[in-house]
DNA sequence: CTCAGTGCAAAAGCTTTGCATAATA
DNA sequence: TATTATGCAAAGCTTTTGCACTGAG
């Protein structure tokens, strides 16, 4: 059995398609924001990654970003106010909800953009092809410690 | 009968009961974001303003900008990946679908918020306090024109 | 061997901050 | 008149870009 995980190898044959070449930073950077589980920035995809790799610089995590967005490999998503954050695309429709005590991310998942696709979009002539749901609040902990 | 707008009285008054002073550079400010629908950035905020006071400075938009939003007059939104956008707190539950040809914003009333509030945020113990739902996808004349 | 990818450093946004001056209440 | 708000300039962050070098295919 492989070691590998899917969606890695999902990305290799994307990579390959294209003309792209695999590399070791792209490797990295790819298999951290699969750890990551959606809610790591730039930054902290370049100082995970410079555990293994010291001479990585932020540039190529920019530009690792970037592509991997291009090719529909990763997401963007937005948290907060101040960063993009990164996570491997997800097969199922998902959103998300975050705490505004803690930063906590949930995911959840609910079928929004079919429900909308129906509803709305065809009456205004919009063909929808992406959705970014985020529900802001207070989770259940901080709620609790607030009193 | 008055000539202002409600939004600008409710502005005044939150100002006064807050202790903060009603200047003009503010007072263009929130009433450009009115008139602005709800799709201007700081930038697009800054330019028209100068148009009548080619003395204001972008710092004050800013922090104007940072002090309606803390005081719940004006919420920001994220259309795109790189600029806030800014809209008079909507007095009901309204949400965006953004053309990625064109720009266009399109505004749509769908009560998601509940719907989540019932359907997801109950289970996993959260309080929700805001919601943001953005969809992208082409409008009709960019499908159109694209084919 | 060739060309895409990388590191480095510098630049380019957008946003915030310090401080003296101006203006509101 | 007592603060609060402003303008200006400088600094801070995140993100992008140019260029010579490196390494994957």
């Amino acid at each position: 059995m492989s070691t590998r995980p899917k969606s890695i190898d999902k990305a290799r044959r994307a990579l390959n398609v294209s003309g792209l070449r695999i590399t070791s930073q792209r490797a990295s950077i790819l298999e951290i924001i699969r750890q990551g589980r959606g809610h790591l920035d730039a930054d902290e995809v370049y100082r995970r990654a410079r555990e293994k790799q010291p001479r990585l610089s932020l540039s190529t995590v920019y530009r690792t970003l970037q592509m991997l967005k291009k090719l529909g490999l990763i997401e963007e998503v937005h948290f907060d106010e101040e960063h993009h954050h990164y996570e491997i695309k997800p097969p199922t429709e998902h959103h998300h909800l975050v705490c505004l005590g803690c930063g906590r991310v949930v995911e959840f998942k609910y079928p929004l953009a079919h429900l909308i696709k129906r509803n709305v979009a065809e009456a205004k002539g919009f063909e929808i092809t992406g959705s970014e749901i985020r529900m802001t609040g207070y989770c259940d902990k901080c709620r609790r410690s607030q009193k």
